[in-house]
Order: structure tokens, then C-alpha cells, then sequence
DNA sequence: TTCAATGCAAATCTTTTGCAATGGG
DNA sequence: CCCATTGCAAAAGATTTGCATTGAA
């Protein structure tokens, strides 16, 4: 089981070209057009790794190019989510954050509500388990969120960080 | 396994009444007073069953008192929230949802991305085994939420319903 | 040249808040 | 009476959209 921090990690140039690369496949599939934008917020996004929203985004890329706006993050963040290389998740803050589908398959999160650290796990007897009792209601899965809200157990683990603004 | 359906039961008047008992009981223990509105928005509330958005409540609020505004409801809605006897649900699509705290305990969900037919379920293996999980992390999970997003098996079933406007 | 994409500001949508008027205790 | 509550409208915060301009193909 993979912990993953939230902090920006910074990825490798190979891997932000390979994304950068997928994705303009699917603009390409899709008659849109590949611009300079587009370029710098899909690179600027694989770059910062984790869970990100979309401010955090906007202000990352505006060091790159102060001309680029909230519409066209957001736009962009659309195609990403649409070209399937990025996931749109939302925890109870009442903002959207993103994250590119990585080699990571699928995995959970574990929120802490102190400090706001994000863990992912994942499992697959949950998942087994998940079908199972979807199948006793007649129900077809085609895709979940689970989320365990609770505390960091170790203190001083926890207490170095601190983001979570709102209420969770 | 329990399967509730989201669509508007009426509870009966000493289900309604009770939960108002305990509301009023609660707004006395924090030396709050109680007022025509709020009276008018927690029987509505428990009147209806199912997951509640705001808009729907206000709707049905004003068919008694047409002068309740969103405000009032919003306020004590979070009241409810506060005195437990109601928890905020957020699916996908952006708005808050409501739900009694009932009888039924702990329950997750499962969503139809087709008709939005909303089923309730809960399974204690699936606690035991987050539980583990957490203690394998160093996390102690207070809360957690699991949603299955997919779509009724049955189609009849399904065809029914017809809600769930926004993207989920 | 053409039509999609951008940038900005204005519009939306949900939820919150300020404040004068109302009304419980 | 006093101060919490209400109702309304305005504010706030996140996201979307209209439209003139820009720029890929």
C-alpha cells in the first residue's frame, strides 16, 4: 500500500512529456487545437504532483505566463478531465481538486482533519467487497469514492503540516 | 441490507414529532429560542424523507410559510447539522444535501449516474476492513464516506427515475 | 482564411452575511 | 425590555459564459 503526500513533488521531465504527449493526442482526436496555453498548463500541472486546486494551479502558472486566466485553467482542466488523464475529486471543502491518473491505478484517501494531509491506499478485498454487495442491489459499479476522515495517529507527523482551510 | 428509496415518503406524525421534541430540546440546551420558521422547516424536514437539497426543502417550506427565505433555512439547517440530528451529504454535482439521521445508523450510497435513484446500504465488513487499513497508515478514522457511482441493473427499475440534473 | 481558443469581465450558482425590523423569553 | 431571529438584499466564493480579439491549421 502506497502513501503518497500531497506536497508538490516535483515530477520528471519524461513523465510530464509523455502526459503532455497523450494529451495531445486526444486534442488532436478531437479536431481542437494544441496552443501554447494549453502547452504550458498541462505541463505546469503533471509537474506539481498531488491534489491540486484549481488556484493552486492558476498561481503556478501564472509564474510561467501572467496572461493566462481562471477561464482558460478551467477550460483546460475540463479537457484533461475529458481526455481521461486527470480526475476531478472534490472533499468537503467545497472546492475542486485535481489529479492525473498515473501509474497508480486507483486508490483512496485518507484525510486528515487536523493538518490536511492526504494518504492514498488502496485495496482490493474493499474493492471486492464493494461489487459484492453492489451485485445483491442490482446495481452496476462504475466507479467509487471512499474517504476516511479522521486524524494522523503520530503527532508530530501531523503537526508539521497545515492546510485544510475550510470545514471537511 | 436495507434499501431506502430517495423519493418523497411521508413519515408519520410521531416520527415528525419526536425528532422536533429532540430539536427543541437541543435549541433549549443552548439557551436559543424557538420560532414559528424553524418549527415549520424541521417538521417539513423530517416530514420528507430521502436526501434533501436545499431548494427542495425551501420549496416545500414555502407551501406552508411562503415568507421563509433561503436564509432561514440554511440557518437551521445547520442547527440540525449541529445538534446531530441531520448530516450533510455532498454527491458530485455541487449542492449539499440532507439527510436525517435515523433509526438507520451508519449507511453509504450507492448513486445511479442514470436516474439518480439514490440506494442506502451498509456492511460491517467493510468498517472492519477500513479499519485496518487506517491502523496500517497510522490513522484513526473518525468518519468516512463511500459512494458507488454506476447504474441500476434492472433498466425498468431504473427508467422510473428521472433526477440527478447537474454532472456527477 | 476560418473557426476554435483566449482573456477579460460579467454572469451564475450555491451559500453566507449585514442590517433593520420583528418577536421570544 | 433585551437580544436572538428573520427576511431581504447584498456579498462572497467557485465556476461558467458571452464576446471581441487572437492565433492554429
Amino acid at each position: 500500500m502506497a502513501v503518497v503526500e500531497n506536497r508538490t513533488q516535483l515530477a520528471d521531465d519524461s513523465f510530464v512529456k509523455e502526459k503532455e504527449a497523450a494529451f495531445l493526442e486526444f486534442i488532436q482526436s478531437k479536431g481542437l487545437k494544441t496552443t501554447r496555453q494549453r502547452g504550458t498548463i498541462v505541463q505546469v500541472f503533471f509537474r506539481l504532483r498531488g491534489h491540486i486546486s484549481v488556484e493552486e494551479l492558476l498561481r503556478e502558472v501564472k509564474r510561467v505566463n501572467p496572461r493566462i486566466g481562471y477561464a482558460t485553467v478551467y477550460r483546460t482542466l475540463h479537457l484533461l478531465v475529458e481526455s481521461g488523464l486527470v480526475e476531478e475529486r472534490r472533499f468537503g471543502d467545497g472546492l475542486a481538486r485535481y489529479e492525473g491518473r498515473n501509474e497508480v491505478e486507483h486508490h483512496d484517501h485518507m484525510i486528515c482533519l487536523e493538518c490536511g494531509k492526504i494518504r492514498e491506499f488502496s485495496n482490493p478485498g474493499l474493492l471486492a467487497l464493494q461489487e459484492k454487495l453492489a451485485e445483491e442491489n442490482g446495481f452496476k459499479i462504475y466507479r467509487h469514492r471512499l474517504e476516511l476522515y479522521g486524524a494522523c495517529e503520530d503527532p508530530a507527523d501531523c503537526k508539521s503540516h497545515q492546510e485544510m482551510k475550510g470545514r471537511a
